[in-house]
DNA sequence: ACATCTTGTTTGGTCATACCAAAAAGGTAA
DNA sequence: TTACCTTTTTGGTATGACCAAACAAGATGT
């Protein structure tokens, strides 16, 4: 193959690019590139759909942007079915941005704040057996964890995503994977103040309790008060204004 | 520059393009190129940055990908500042991976009716005047697209699109055209039903006379059974068996 | 026989050059 | 001014080459 015109290939307006990656994404989706595998090396792609290496390598670095594939330098890039802590992941990149302001962090805190009332309403309303067992779990981790504030931090972590596991939705968990990285940079000022570990773990146990007593306003006014004074801490310690 | 070893360009592991990214990201944000304004072109950036052109449209893919600009063939890349709708769009791609089977359709759905309960929840408590001045407007609108279907679901997305302006959080719209374009699919078969119109315009009227007599409860079940039934039209109308 | 060293091959990352087609810009004739 | 033509610009693609790290296999020393 020499030159290539428009109309000989037969992407008629697209990029060439484009079709590979379709190809490559049907062929992740149906299952024929099984999760894991490694993927053809890009010198056999270029056979394959006979076309560039050029073509080749912008569909694979398209697949690694959508989080289909996983390229490492001098490694044949890795096939990843896309699951929600996919999607979380691709957003992750773009979301940095809009948390370079207070504003911006505000926002999404509050969005956690919204979700997370719902979430223990929804607890207190319908909680299983199970869910209260894994419930009382962790917070009786949390609670051995007060002295270990490196500990405490993972437990609370864990309470809380025992409240996104509830509904049996795997969106859920994955939204919380999102609330935890994006706002670490602010929780991390927790972590080193361990004088916080007692009256989180307090809260964690009032939200509990109301759960038990399938008080859902209750609940959710535990909640909002954790997560209120949580926040409180980080804007004094951050010595941001009153907003 | 002839050859370039991974210790004279200083990239010691990483790979080229990635600076490149990192470069222009940083100009982005930092607003030195402005929103909207076209990206030098590539043989300018490969100048400007002392590599070649491999690199910088590899770059620029990346940054495509982000979201950051926006391709169009043989056009100069457009900057776009991220905004909450920037995200959304980042993650579109992969999502459309998860909505090939019922499953992951039923659970994205149920976490928007999760949220839109809140929502109204929310509304019914602390909605403000103007904001009830819009919901109403949306009714009437609503009321007015009865006999056109075309109509009535641009003022059906409108009417719940006010809904997530109310918490005055930027975050909340943009998770609304994420529901509205995801699950486009399914509600285009509501397109297509007319006889459907009448039944959620009488649900809509319900949800803002729970709203308008601040009855958070009547506003969730009004809110919960508009949502379900529609379901439940989809869930018939495309033969899937109960689940 | 085993661990270690050497060597050739594979593979992704980069560079350089060239060509195409469409868009934009510029110029010319009517 | 308008309509038509030419040149330049710009992104998309092809091709061929080279590097460095990883890998695989054989050679070597003990």
């Amino acid at each position: 193959m020499q030159n290539r015109t428009s109309t000989e290939t037969g992407n008629e307006k697209g990029r060439a690019a484009d079709s590979v990656v379709a190809a490559l994404e049907a062929q992740i989706v149906s299952g024929k590139l099984e999760n894991l595998a490694p993927l053809p090396a890009e010198r056999d792609l270029m056979e394959q759909f006979g076309t560039s290496r050029t073509v080749i390598r912008e569909a694979i670095s398209k697949l690694s942007s959508l989080g289909l594939v996983e390229t490492r330098p001098r490694f044949r890039p890795v096939v990843r079915k896309p699951d929600y802590a996919t999607v979380l992941h691709a957003c992750g990149n773009v979301v940095q941005h809009l948390l370079t302001d207070r504003k911006g962090i505000k926002n999404l805190y509050n969005s956690r704040v919204f979700v997370e009332r719902a979430l223990v309403r929804d607890a207190a309303l319908g909680a299983k057996k199970e869910d209260i067992i894994e419930l009382k779990a962790a917070l009786e981790d949390n609670r051995r964890a007060i002295p270990d504030s490196q500990e405490f931090y993972r437990t609370d972590v864990a309470f809380h995503g025992v409240l996104y596991r509830i509904p049996r939705n795997p969106i859920f968990p994955a939204i919380h994977e999102g609330y935890t990285s994006w706002l670490s940079p602010q929780w991390d000022q927790m972590l080193r103040s361990p004088e916080r570990n007692e009256v989180n773990y307090i809260a964690h146990k009032a939200i509990l309790e109301a759960i038990l007593e399938r008080d859902p306003a209750a609940a959710e006014e535990a909640l909002t008060n954790h997560l209120k004074a949580a926040w409180e801490f980080v804007r004094v310690t951050f010595d941001w204004g009153d907003e």
